[in-house]
Order: structure tokens, then sequence, then C-alpha cells
DNA sequence: GTTTGTGAATAGTTTCACAGCA
DNA sequence: TGCTGTGAAACTATTCACAAAC
């Protein structure tokens, strides 16, 4: 199944992926079955071979795959063998959890710069970032980052993507809860954590 | 397109619509077309149109969709209407940014309780919700609490889920980036912040 | 014997086009 | 005229079964 194109669900997997053959790693295993991956991540083998098979030949027959190779080739396709930096917009309580969030740095993440409108907030560090005037969010990409991760209130959430495209921004990790209209070339990912919350009462009636 | 068996992927949707809803409520409007509310959340209003359906008759040909009868309908759908109590587990910096999120309530969600295993934390208040001892984290039913949502360490995850099913709970909201295994009859949701981010840069080369 | 890789079958979801109602 | 509701078509994704590779 070599060039065909890729599923945007297979796509999705592969952080999970990833996330799985790092932590199989770290306890020094060097090879896994898909039957393996599997049980470890919730997803059924058959799925995880056929993601796998549009990437090329992953694993050995009657073997499995190769755990160094998996996380090579993963983080390859992803674009995470290059590091990214982010900067960080609104740092109220969900935004200076995320300055402190230690998983950002497994997929090769750095938060490199932080932004507020605070008058108090603007000119402290917080978790060894300098918190700077959200007024002067300007070329970021002079300073090498790439990535916005929004954490203000829905009602400023447009006028901060705005400006980060601006800034030279290339993709945006939204987390307040709203809509937001950005060019086509700029890739938003949205994270509505109550949103999430809201379905779970639907499934367990 | 009465009595057929609803996507998956329309439940995905429905708090994205009570989320526009609510919002275009509060603005005094009462009136909605599918283009509208297309052109607010992001989607086609042929989706739109499509998911209502399968609820039966929501709108009105020429005329468009109640604002205040499509709150009431969606809430009724997810079973929002009836509150929802939920018990936090793990107060470090996510924990304490989720305690004070003020999102939760738009969907009726209140977190009732919180625990944790740090004793300097243990008997203070947080945002007005006592931190008990993880170690007490029996019958939450009896509470009246339902949901359970997980802020600790991947390593102690599925310790804590484990421990949330033996007390009663119904629906597990699981911000751990770890698989955990629950019986059949219990949903969990997992959030995977880190994971998220990390397929941004597939889509920005 | 074990496990991958993949075409084919099945299932699920989105898009379209338009009939029918206000 | 404007907008909903929906069957049908198109598209996308998952599951299966088994040949080929080790």
């Amino acid at each position: 199944m070599r060039y065909r194109r890729i599923p945007n669900e297979t796509i999705r997997r592969l952080p999970v992926y990833l996330r799985g053959v790092i932590h199989l790693s770290r306890e020094g295993i060097e090879n896994v079955s898909s039957n393996e991956l599997a049980g470890l991540l919730g997803i059924n083998p058959w799925q995880i071979r056929k993601d796998f098979s549009y990437f090329g030949d992953f694993g050995t027959p009657g073997v499995g795959y190769d755990i160094g190779g998996l996380i090579k080739q993963i983080n390859r396709i992803l674009h995470l063998d290059i590091g990214h930096k982010a900067a960080l917009v609104g740092v109220g309580n969900l935004g200076s959890a995320l300055l402190a969030f230690p998983g950002f740095r497994m997929y090769g993440f750095e938060v490199a710069a932080a932004f507020d409108v605070d008058k108090r907030k603007i000119g402290r560090k917080k978790t060894g970032v300098l918190i700077e005037d959200v007024a002067d969010l300007h070329h970021l990409d002079r300073r090498g980052i790439s990535l916005g991760i929004i954490a203000v209130p829905a009602s400023a959430s447009q006028d901060i993507a705005d400006a980060l495209v601006e800034a030279g921004i290339k993709g945006i990790l939204n987390f307040s809860p709203r809509y937001i209209t950005v060019p086509k070339k700029v890739k938003v990912i949205t994270i509505d954590i109550a949103m999430d919350l809201a379905r779970l009462p639907y499934y367990v009636p």
C-alpha cells in the first residue's frame, strides 16, 4: 500500500504510537509486535499494521517492529525531528499550567515565549519564561517561533489569533472555546476542555 | 431521517452547536439559520442540517432554528439537563487550573470534590473546594458524584482510574498521557494536550 | 510457528441536490 | 423566495482474511 494518501485519522494516531513506543523504549524494550502495542494503547492490532503500512516497511514479519526505528520514523513523518518553539498567549490559570507542563518536551516542543495583558504579570518570570506585553507580540518568526498557544478568554481569542498570524506563526493550538478564523496556510487545532466533558453524560445513562 | 442510529461524529459536534447557540442566546438572538450557524462555528451548513435532522424537526423551513428550543433539545439529548458532579483527582498545576476553570458551568457541571496525595495540600481549600486525601476516595456515588477527572502523572493514572470505578463513577475525563483500562460500562475520554500539539507540525511544512 | 503487509469487504461519514414547507 | 429535511452518491475509514516473510 505504498504511495497512497495518508488518512487524517492515521495522522491523529501517530502521536499516540509515538508516546507508546517512547514509553517502551525507556523501559529498555527494543522490539514490539502490533499485538503488544495494541494492548498498551487500546487500539486494534490490524489498525496499527495498516497505519504503519502507509509509510513503507516498518516491521519485520515474524519479529515485530524495531522501537528505535519507529521513534525515528514517526518523528520524521510528523516533522518533530526538528525542535519547535511555541509562544503562549494568556498566562492565567490554564496558561500557567501549560508553562509548567512537562509533556511538551517529549515531542520536542519548547514554550519559548509568553504574553499577557496584565501589567502586574508583565516583566515577571514564570517557570523560567519571561512574561511579555501582548502589545509587543510581533515578528515571532524572527525569534524562531512557529507555533502559538492561545489560552485567553473567548472574547479575546480572535484578536490574539490575528496577532499571531501577523507575527508569522504557522500553527495554533487554541484552548479558548470559540471558533477562530485564520488564513488557509495556518492550521488551527482547538481543544475545548469543557466540550469534551460535555459529551461524557451521553454515553453514561 | 427519523429513527436512525446517531453517528458518533454528530454527538461529538453537539457540544459545539450548544456552545454556539448559547453564545447567540446571550446576545439576545432568538433565531438562527444553518448558514449563519455554519459561519459562526466553522462547520458546513448541510452538515448542521443533517446532524439536527437525526433528532426530529428542529427547525422551520424558510425561517431557521429557534435558539431557545435548540438549547433545550441539545441539553436533553446529551443528558446535560440534569446537573452533573465531578471529582477531580490531582491538584497540581493542571488540576488547579481545572478547579478554577469557568467553562464547566456552561454545560451544567460542578467540580464537587478534589483529591490529592500531597499531605501539605490535604485539608486546604482551592477555589472553594476542599482537598481530600486520595486514600479516602470511596463511595463517590453516595455523594451524588458520577464523573471523574484524572489530572495525575501517567504512572499513577491506572490506579486512580481503578479507584474511581470502585467508587461508583460512570465516566472519566483523563488528562494523563496514558491509556487506561476500565470496565465496559465506564466511558473514558482522554485529552492529551501534548499529543494534539504534536500533530500540528505535520500540517505546517 | 509467528508476525507483517495489504487487497477486498464492510462500515461510517460527508456532501450533494432538490422536494417540500413557511 | 428562503430555508429545512433527507435520500442518494461520493468519499473516508475500519475490519477482515490470508499470502508472504522471517
